[in-house]
RNA sequence: GCCGAAGUGGUGGAAUGGCAGACACGCUGGACUCAAAAUCCAGUGAUAGCAAUAUCGUGUGGGUUCAAGUCCCACCUUCGGCACCA
């Protein structure tokens, strides 16, 4: 018969084209609104990954389905622009990062289109262009009105590669996580943002609560992993604060403890190279020689060198110097050791050798004194090094309690006694977003000799990034040598004054980018409260997981920050979140093009066609697994479209020759209503793979088995349905995942409108026949039988049937039957002895 | 060390406590063809057997249960996050 070939180049093509002209088929929303947002792209020059098809696919199948149920699904796309490979390029190259990031869009956009995603173009965004940037800087001047951004100097991780500074986020290991340069620190005046004022619950201005970094986790659908890592991130972590007088001096030691049941058998305090003491006591220690030398030495180390594990501890006494245990007066001896940190806690700790292996290790090599004052419960002290929670031991009027409890009675005393108290400790550090590179958005801020630190007024945003700049990296941004960018006018006094040099970390851009969707031509404000209210927050948000802490923590942080000062009226952003798996090479590798295993979505195209690619992403595996690509098993994908293509001709050629009905029978009926139950189902879980095999064992069902219908002879013959709306669902539940075949073949079959104007069929349960029930019969369970019996067969008429049967008779035989087990219409389990 | 996720054929992967391996790739055999590709049909966990069938089999060792890939306990391995955080 004459019917054509399945030509997906073709068909892509002319349904891409009618998209891009009308825009894609939208519901009218009677159900609401729904919000799917993909992470936004950085536009490299590299292009689309196969890891971005992944990740677009199956929001693109899901934003198709809800409004297949009638949502007003709100799915933009836009481009997280500004960054370093741009400038990066542009130093080697000379061209400028805004030209080959436009460059870079176009080619995206390109790729985008050719897979067929459903956006909504008209909200798209692009973070380095001035009217997006502007509200950027807005943002950081409504943190900086509310005491949220603020500028110190203080000990800066600096990239020497780079040139410039990085959030603590940014630093992986002790190494830069962009060009794995090795990071030192550096006392610079940098800009910071207040993430840690929402580490716990706050209220708003007008009194409502906005829930904190760590307790909005438990009111949020996330992977569990990725609140874990976020709860790690901001290390929380309960103890207590105790002041350890020096003796014969002013001073005193405040330490951090999380072990505070422990304290009797403390036998020395260190405190850390960076602590203020060392100044002020500076000439009541003896051997300050001795000590500077040290702290010299320190200073030299990178943190990596510093943090090196396993490493020998090493410290100094302190000579002259003793604290005072204020639990039982003891005096102890002082070092400086650089295993204690710096930066947390108090920068001092108390020794207990007996119950923690630092302190063990250091006690070793120091010869202090151990003493034991935690005994395990119900047991002896074995170990040397005790570090579990126990019961307390020679502890004054505390022996014999538990730790929970001592540690509860200790802290009440150290209050009373005015001597501590109960305190909480957090890893996160507030912010670092100075950077000295050129490609990104200028800080708003003027520094006047006679008016200080002056915000950039309102209305004169947004400060527009100069384009006459050298912008190669010298420490300093390349801004402050672009002379017109530099040199202004002090908004507030009108003197000679110099703007701010450094840009913003890029994921300052990317934390407010969900809400620019809502309103993105808004050129009053970020965007309005009425756009606000009625698409956000996200509903559905989907991503890589190597953003777990940087950019989804920061983007909670702008929202809770954004809602307490009313401008937002929900304090979480995304309500569900799901990260795609990585799509590892064809050698188990992660792909990089320095291995040369990177497959560019383009070629699979050329050679397979868009719906097949998206097809193979989706059935390759659950969407949050990690997986390997095999270009071998896209074939699959393409001859189920085929199969499809070919099967929907005959259908369509049968019609014109035939007008009577021939369909299939109850048994394709009921197939076609389990496989609507299962896609909608898997669907709404995110389990596209077994989606996508429900589909093909439908179709299977239909070709190649039954009757034969009137023309086809060579083939085992194909089964159409009686009515057309039932060959019209099976196409609405493919449509999703390959929408240019489904619209063309819905086109051929007569229709008009678009087939995403189409109702998602309904499962309808009463076409579900009871075929004959299979019934599983074991011995012991063992199977021995399969018996295939009409679904009303009762449950004595089973048992006699099962009995009767000659294999498994063979196997109860010189045995007693104890029991029988019959699962309804499942399985029946003799158990004989 | 702490936190999190996961271990199933040659491969990717399916399995509300109820027939392990759906679906797909690959492979083997057959049909069509001068031939090949494509397509179609059949088979495909291992072992034994002509076969019916039997035994073994979901990282390891125990346990609960009539019945465990699935639940419980202990361990091993891999991946991801944090880590001298007191």
């Amino acid at each position: 018969m004459g019917k054509k070939n399945y030509c997906p180049k073709m068909i892509e093509a002319k349904w891409q084209k009618k998209w891009e002209k009308d825009g894609h088929p939208k519901s009218r929303g009677k159900k609401g609104k729904y919000y799917i947002l993909d992470m936004f792209p950085y536009p490299s020059g590299d292009g689309l990954h196969v890891g971005h098809v992944e990740n677009f696919t199956a929001t693109d199948i899901y934003a198709r389905f809800m409004r297949f149920l009638g949502y007003e699904v709100i799915h933009p796309m836009g481009w997280d622009a500004f960054g370093l490979p741009a400038e990066n390029f542009a130093i080697k190259t000379g061209i400028h990062p805004d030209k080959k990031t436009r460059e870079s869009i176009k080619n995206f956009t390109r790729q985008i289109k050719s897979i067929g995603l459903s956006y909504d173009w008209h909200r798209e965004i692009n973070t380095s262009s001035p009217e997006y940037y502007r509200f950027t800087q807005w943002m950081f001047l409504f943190l900086y009105k509310n005491g949220l951004a603020y500028k110190k100097k203080a000990k800066v991780n600096w990239c020497p590669s780079c040139q410039t500074v990085l959030a603590n986020e940014q630093v992986i290991d002790g190494k830069c996580d962009r060009s794995g340069d090795i990071v030192i620190q550096k006392d610079l005046e940098q800009w910071f943002f207040k993430i840690t004022d929402f580490i716990e619950n706050t209220k708003s201005k007008t009194g409502k609560k906005i829930a904190g970094l760590l307790s909005g986790l438990e009111t949020i659908d996330w992977p569990e992993s990725t609140k874990a890592a976020q709860r790690n991130w901001i290390g929380r972590s309960e103890g207590a604060e105790v002041v350890f007088c020096v003796v014969d001096t002013e001073e005193e030691i405040r330490v951090f403890t999380t072990r505070l049941d422990t304290i009797f058998g403390c036998t020395y305090v260190v405190i850390a190279p960076e602590h203020s003491l060392l100044g002020t006591l500076k000439s009541t220690i003896a051997n300050y020689a001795e000590v500077k030398k040290y702290l010299e030495k320190t200073k030299k180390k990178t943190d990596l060198e510093r943090t090196e594990l396993n490493k020998e501890k090493s410290g100094v006494l302190l000579e002259g110097i003793e604290a005072v245990n204020p639990f039982n007066g003891e005096k102890v001896p002082v070092y400086v050791a650089d295993y204690v940190l710096g930066t947390y806690g108090t920068a001092a700790v108390m020794g207990v050798p007996a119950h923690d292996e630092r302190d063990f290790e250091f006690a070793k090599k120091y010869n202090l004194p151990m003493r034991k004052s935690i005994v395990p419960i119900g047991g002896k002290n074995k170990e040397k090094c005790f570090t579990e929670d126990g019961e307390v031991y020679d502890s004054g009027e505390f022996t014999r309690l538990s730790s929970a409890e001592a540690r509860e009675k200790m802290a009440a005393w150290l209050k009373k006694e005015k001597l501590g108290r109960k305190v909480v400790n957090y890893r996160l550090r507030d912010w670092l977003i100075s950077r000295q590179r050129y490609w990104g958005a200028p800080i708003p801020i003027i520094y006047c000799d006679i008016c200080g630190t002056v915000p950039v007024p309102e209305k004169d945003l947004p400060v527009k990034l100069p384009t006459d700049v050298d912008f190669r990296p010298d420490g300093e941004s390349p801004l402050a040598r672009s002379k017109s960018f530099h040199q202004v006018k002090c908004p507030a006094c009108g003197k000679k004054a110099r703007r701010e040099s450094d840009t913003m970390d890029t994921f300052v851009c990317s934390s407010w980018y969900y809400l620019r969707y809502a309103d993105p031509k808004n050129t009053k404000q970020f965007a309005s409260k009425k756009a606000l209210k009625r698409y956000l927050p996200v509903d559905f948000y989907m991503g890589g997981a190597e953003h777990t802490v940087l950019h989804l923590l920061y983007a909670r942080f702008f929202t809770k920050a954004l809602a307490t000062y009313g401008y937002l009226d929900f304090d979480e952003p995304f309500m569900k979140l799901r990260h795609q798996g990585m799509i590892l090479a064809e050698d188990g590798q992660k792909m990089s093009k320095s291995k040369g295993n990177v497959i560019n979505p383009d070629q699979i195209i050329a050679e397979f066609g868009a719906d097949s690619l998206r097809l193979y992403e989706m059935f390759m595996g659950p969407i949050d697994e990690m997986k390997v690509w095999n270009t071998k098993s896209i074939i699959g994908l393409r001859r189920f479209l085929e199969k499809v293509w070919n099967y929907f001709n005959d259908y369509i050629e049968y019609k014109k020759k035939y007008s009577e009905a021939i369909g299939g029978g109850e048994k394709q009926l009921s197939s076609l209503q389990r496989t609507i139950e299962k896609v909608t189902r898997d669907i709404t879980d995110l389990k596209f793979n077994t989606a996508m095999s429900q589909l093909m064992i439908l179709l299977n069902e239909l070709k190649g088995v039954g009757p034969k219908t009137a023309d086809e002879k060579n083939k085992g013959g194909e089964i159409f349905f009686d009515k057309k709306e039932d060959m019209e669902s099976m196409l609405i539940l493919l449509s999703p995942f390959a929408p240019h075949i489904a619209e063309e073949i819905w086109e051929k079959l007569g229709n008009k409108k678009s087939i995403f104007f189409a109702e998602w069929p309904k499962c309808d349960k009463k076409k579900i026949t009871k075929e004959m029930m299979k019934i599983v019969v074991q011995v012991n369970g063992k199977v021995r039988a399969v018996l295939t019996l009409a679904a009303e067969t009762s449950e004595e008429e089973v048992r006699q049937l099962a009995l009767a049967d000659q294999n498994t008779r063979a196997h109860i035989a010189g045995k007693t039957v104890r029991k029988v087990i019959y699962v309804s219409g499942r399985i029946l389990n003799i158990v004989a002895t």
